[in-house]
DNA sequence: GCGGCCTAGATGATGCATCATCTACCTGGA
DNA sequence: TCCAGGTAGATGATGCATCATCTAGGCCGC
């Protein structure tokens, strides 16, 4: 390896400020649903992609593909949410090796007894801090270190 | 609370996209660190304070305004890099309720080997993706943001 | 129709984050 | 001087994230 580019004033403030934000906004939004509705932001975004499925079934590596989690991580989290009754493991017909993960009507009480206060929360923590211009400008970037991070492998990153 | 103002298209997909890809993004720095180096990005925060103190050594609330971290989660991370030998704990003679952190030699010599190759991966996989433009911009929203947090408190929030 | 390889998913161990609670010490006022 | 309240920090319990590994069924070429 080359010797090593440190970072500059500006990137390294910029660098910080960033991870130090998206830490502490996700800790309030994890209090909040959770005091509010009992639910983990994960155990949130589980509960969306299922809402938004026909039927609300979904095979747990459609539902890993939408969340982009690691396929441990998910399973680990439908057995608790499935102990919590929020959602139900089934057998799939199509695949002897699969499973269906289904919403179950708690699930589906949960989702919508959080949603709006969930909303709310990202709204005036986030949200409503940033003009149009900032949202457009973060989508952007978000989307192009998404693709960066898609087009490395693993190997060296 | 009045009627949900749900989230816009645009606001949707930013905000998912913001989500995404900090999750993925620290997800991959954690590995790498952990793989090149056998430490997680926590730890590594925490080194990077310590080595920027005056002597290598401060007091835990310190470190934790530095971190923005809850106490307690400091205190038990403390403890496991103390059993990894990376910080010691000393007592502190102004207030003897109070502890010190110091940063070991073991500490030292670990943030100096991870310190280019954790570089290198955030310039790689995050900052070489923006333009200086989108850099300072994405400092603005963040210290937008952090505001917000700082200014409201849990009550509601 | 069976050997190798792939994909879908579960699981045990371990370290991490948070909550509630606890101890010890400091500080200021009656 | 003593007690009330506050600050510094540690700790046990619990849920979460990741790693390594395992099972089982599907798929394909021979």
């Amino acid at each position: 390896m080359s010797a090593t580019r440190w970072l500059d004033d500006e990137e390294q403030r910029a660098w910080r400020a960033f991870i130090r934000m998206h830490g502490r906004l996700s800790a309030r939004l994890n209090r909040q649903l959770q005091a509010d509705s009992g639910l983990s932001l994960a155990d949130y975004e589980v509960l969306v992609q299922l809402t938004d499925a026909p039927d609300g079934r979904l095979r747990p590596f459609e539902l890993q593909r939408g969340l982009q989690w690691e396929q441990s991580r998910l399973s680990h989290h439908l057995t608790r949410m499935q102990r919590r009754g929020l959602v139900a493991r089934e057998e799939c017909d199509e695949d002897g090796r699969g499973a269906v993960v289904a919403l179950t009507d708690a699930g589906r009480r949960a989702i919508v007894a959080a949603a709006p206060g969930h909303v709310d929360t990202v709204r005036r923590l986030f949200l409503d801090e940033l003009t149009r211009d900032q949202l457009a400008m973060l989508r952007q970037v978000s989307d192009q270190v998404l693709a960066r991070l898609d087009a490395t492998t693993e190997a060296g990153g």
